[in-house]
DNA sequence: AAGTCATATAACCATTTGGTTATAAATAAA
DNA sequence: TTTATTTATAACCAAATGGTTATATGACTT
């Protein structure tokens, strides 16, 4: 999949993601740094996980967590353009303006 | 309010935004931009305007709505600290190594 | 005054989200 | 071999999401 808007559209993704971005961190060292339980945050994790941006690698009883940094990178500059284009186009209002698409509408 | 995360999360959504980025529409011009019925989209406008990235006008029978560009800038320039942090995050990796705060754990 | 067009709202539905508690299973430590 | 720790999963719950149809309200048109 990868809807990273999916994904970082929770706080509690978002800090993860943050946390993971620093290191590596097991499934109990996260849980820590919350106040939710276990099941919830395993939760965030397999929506992150589902969505490609975190991989998970099992190490004895633990699961270790880390950032795939490389298709966050490449979702992340699909959403700057997708929404950074929102801003910019103050340009392309003077282009349609220009083209007489006619603001000064008939309704 | 103002969460950019929820709303840039759907799709719908994000092309409202990009469309009223180019200009000013009413309610039923937009509608015809999408194939779901008009409840549903005015629903999405509703969240957007709680969200405070859009503002809605009532001209005659008509509900003009437009974005609230000087918001959505700064919502968004928020979002990119956040979300780009995560990014540029191997500089404190390094710092988190060098102060040794022991990447090669006791797990 | 009647009809039409734009919008609003209610009622409903299925699915997703974000959480909980309880419990099982697997691994490591005593 | 118990015991403790870590993770997984099931069952449940309330609220939010994203959609529908039906209908009411309001404002221009004719």
């Amino acid at each position: 999949m990868t809807d990273i808007y999916r994904a970082i559209a929770d706080p509690t993704r978002r800090k993860i993601l943050t946390l993971l971005s620093r290191n590596e961190y097991t499934q109990s060292e996260l849980v820590d740094q919350f106040t939710i339980s276990q099941p919830a945050l395993k939760k965030h994790l397999s929506i992150l996980v589902e969505e490609d941006l975190i991989a998970e690698r099992k190490d004895g009883r633990y699961c270790v967590y880390r950032l795939k940094r490389d298709n966050f990178k490449d979702q992340y500059k699909k959403l700057q353009q997708e929404i950074g284009s929102v801003l910019d186009n103050k340009l392309k209002k003077l282009k349609t303006y220009l083209e007489g698409e006619s603001d000064g509408e008939s309704h």
